[in-house]
DNA sequence: TTTTTAATGCGACATTGTTGCAATAATATA
DNA sequence: TATATTATTGCAACAATGTCGCATTAAAAA
């Protein structure tokens, strides 16, 4: 199945590129342009996770946050960094340090969600 | 505004105390013995989050965990460990390591969320 | 230009978690 | 013990998030 290149998907791309944060849907949705569909948006950002173009954070707020991909190749699709989510501004950003988890034997890691909350230098 | 006991209270604790593993309030609500209506469980499991008896998870399917606080005094109600949740049966369980985490200048921690997925050594 | 089929919009739905309000029951008071 | 106080509960309603089926639209291929 080929993907293919249509008005959403490249503003949606975009908007992601130029954001330096994770989004939820509402935030996406309210800064697009075009209007385009919740459903879509959420059909869209899944298959960019699929793809490995973007990946998901649930924060602790409960809901899915997307953020492009920066520092994955296409052959190490790692996230094991931390979010930062503000509670006052709502911003979600990466933290740079790479957190190294060892698990128990016997356990396989298939995600890593690693989030803090707080309040940001912005709004301290 | 003092605390009461209720039939719902002893139960629930008993049974975070009696688990080894954080519970959303579906599992919650299935492993009591009497009927506890879900806003009620909600309130309760609030109640004691309030308190610092319990403490609270988001798991990165979005639900939200809880358990039993074993490692906290009254005084410091640190949660900086990671959680395991398994995807095939469900459990969540504490890995004790401490993360530490350092924050960039001008921010402040108010909760720590970390959650690994994935298959637990049972799940194998 | 025509055909193929991936992507979209719409509506409906399940689920999670919260809140207002009247009824209940745990604790304090007499 | 009996009564008063008010924290807690159950119920219903609600908002929000995310998913899915299906008919329609529009990329891309032929």
């Amino acid at each position: 199945m080929k993907r293919r290149q249509t008005h959403s998907t490249q503003e949606i791309l975009e908007l992601l590129k130029a954001e330096n944060q994770a989004m939820n849907h509402e935030m996406i949705q309210s800064k697009l342009d075009s209007q385009v569909n919740r459903a879509t948006i959420y059909r869209v950002l899944n298959r960019f996770c699929e793809d490995g173009i973007v990946h998901k954070i649930v924060g602790d707020d409960g809901k899915q946050y997307f953020a492009f991909c920066l520092n994955c190749t296409q052959k190490t699709h790692n996230h094991n960094h931390f979010h930062f989510r503000c509670t006052q501004c709502g911003k979600v950003e990466c933290l740079e340090k790479e957190a190294s988890i060892s698990l128990p034997e016997g356990y396989v890691l298939e995600n890593f969600n690693g989030l803090i909350s707080g309040t940001c230098n912005d709004c301290t």
